[in-house]
Parts: structure tokens; sequence; C-alpha cells
DNA sequence: CACTCTACCTGTGCGC
DNA sequence: TGCGCACAGGTAGAGT
């Protein structure tokens, strides 16, 4: 479930002061189900995983990742890349509180903490890579982070439905099905409008929204739906509000299927031309 | 290229 | 109460 915002909460918890990872060893790696285990055969996974520390950590679109660097032997050194999908959840725990029912993956270090995957769905993915690249290669500029310039260039050379476009991480990485529906409602468009249709000042409208939605997100510590998606604040004005009247205008907030998606709309404010 | 469908997986919540 | 089933979510890969 974690899109942008939860995952850099994540981050931020890791990075918190005082900042625990980065200069600890993986002593040992304990893999409890082989198929989150992406790119290489567990075996490899493991056996180069211990020994290595963990030197620092970064974000892009929904992918934590970990610089890894094996001490000693020049400076040699790789990737450890997390997506967490819908369920997966990582954080750092006591050794002695390892492995619960849903846990994948644990990684023991040199002190008395383990950092622990888990992951009820198993559809959570780990590479151990050479080069980011490897994993990241196919997504575009992390939606956070996107100049208007660039997203004005990107979004010209297309003519897709805005919803999926939005959703698509190869166009801009990060957006969720929850947040794209808060960024479209947001700026006012529909998610069925094509964005060919949009005008320069629509564009500029979805730019401010994309911004202004995550990074009140990210300051929020993510959202917090029914209380299976994050623990954050952040406030929902359409998703998962079908039926209920819409805080703006008061008119009520429809579901559809948009590209085999649920999707909430208030046909009101997000008028489909 | 744009789009749709399916598979992956399991907890939840509905209708009967 | 208990059962079965649709559904939610992100992505890859195959097919139209």
């Amino acid at each position: 479930m974690p899109e942008l915002p939860e995952v850099e909460s994540v981050l931020r918890t890791l990075q918190e002061c005082p900042p625990v990872l980065p200069g600890r060893m993986i002593n040992s790696v304990i893999v409890l189900s082989d198929t989150v285990i992406s790119g290489c055969p567990v075996a490899n996974f493991t056996g180069e995983l211990e020994g290595m520390l963990f030197s620092s950590i970064a974000r892009h679109g929904k992918y934590l990742i970990f610089r890894m660097i094996r001490p000693g032997v020049g400076c040699s050194g790789s990737f450890l890349v997390f997506h967490l999908r819908m369920t997966g959840r990582l954080f750092l725990v006591p050794r002695e509180h390892s492995i619960e029912r849903h846990t994948r993956l644990v990684l023991i270090l040199d002190n008395d903490l383990a950092l622990r995957f888990d992951d009820p769905r198993k559809f959570g993915r780990v590479w151990l890579a050479a080069n980011p690249a490897d994993v990241l290669s196919k997504l575009g500029p992390d939606a956070l982070t996107v100049t208007p310039e660039i997203f004005r260039s990107r979004i010209s050379a297309l003519q897709r439905k805005i919803k999926p476009l939005l959703l698509d991480q190869s166009f801009l990485a990060g957006i969720g099905n929850i947040y794209a529906d808060e960024i479209l409602f947001r700026a006012g468009i529909h998610p069925l409008t094509s964005s060919r249709d949009l005008t320069p000042f629509d564009i500029e409208r979805l730019c401010n929204a994309i911004r202004d939605i995550l990074s009140d997100a990210v300051e929020s510590n993510g959202a917090n739906i029914d209380g299976v998606f994050g623990k954050g604040r952040f406030v929902v004005s359409v998703y998962g509000r079908e039926g209920l009247s819409c805080s703006r205008c008061g008119s009520t907030i429809i579901k559809i299927r948009v590209g085999q998606r649920g999707t909430h709309v208030c046909q009101v404010c997000q008028p489909f031309l």
C-alpha cells in the first residue's frame, strides 16, 4: 500500500537522529520467504549481503535504496533495493523481536538491532544489485521533485487518460491509486480526461497539485485510511469517500472504474468535458 | 503506442 | 455462525 509519502516516511524514520543504520554491519541474513528476493538466487543474496555495511539511504518513487559497502576490499559496493508494494513494512526492531507471522526477511545487525521486512501478501520485493539502474531504469522522474518544465515536456509528448498516466511509474515515479485521486481532485481534473485535452492552465494546476498533495502527505507522515493504509495524518478528500459529500461543493462523491482501478471523483469539482 | 487483461497474494467484509 | 466470493492494492508480461 505505501505510496511515495509513506516510503518517504519510512526513509525519514530510518534516518532519524541518531542515525542508526549508517556504519552498521549485517551479521546475518534470514530469508523466510524466497519469493521476496528478486534478481538473484537466495543463496547469492544472503552470501553477498553478510558482512556488508550500511552506507546511505535514498528513495526514488516508491523504492527505497540502501547503498552498501564491503569493508576492506577496495571500495566494492552494491545496492539493496526494496519495494514495499501494498502491504510491506520495513522497520528496526530489537534483535530478539526478529520474527513474526508475516516476517519475510531479517537482517541481523552488529548491535542489538535487526532490520525487519514484513509483508502479509508477499508482494513486496528486494533486490541486491551492483547498480541501482539495474532495478530502477524504467522509472520516470520522482514525483516529489520533478520540475514543472520536465513535467510539461513529458506530458505534452503523450496522449493518455490522465489517471492511468499518473499511475504509470515510467511517466512519473511514486504516485499510487490513493494520491492519484487526491491530486486530480485538487487540480479539478476528471480522471478520464485525455492528456491531449489539458490546457496549459490545467497542466500548471496539475503540476501544483502533485507537488502540494505529495508534500502535504510527506509532512503528515503519510495517510491513515481505515487504520490500514499508513499511520499518518494526511486527510483524504475523495479517496474511499464515495456516497459522502464533497468538502468543497457539497455534492456527492462517486466511485467509478478507470483502467480497472477504483476511482473517486466529485463530478462538480472535476467536470468531464 | 495506447489500452486491457491476468497473475501474483491474503485479509477483510459482504451477502446468503 | 459459517461459508464463499469479490475486492483492494502495484507491477510485469502477454495480448488486442
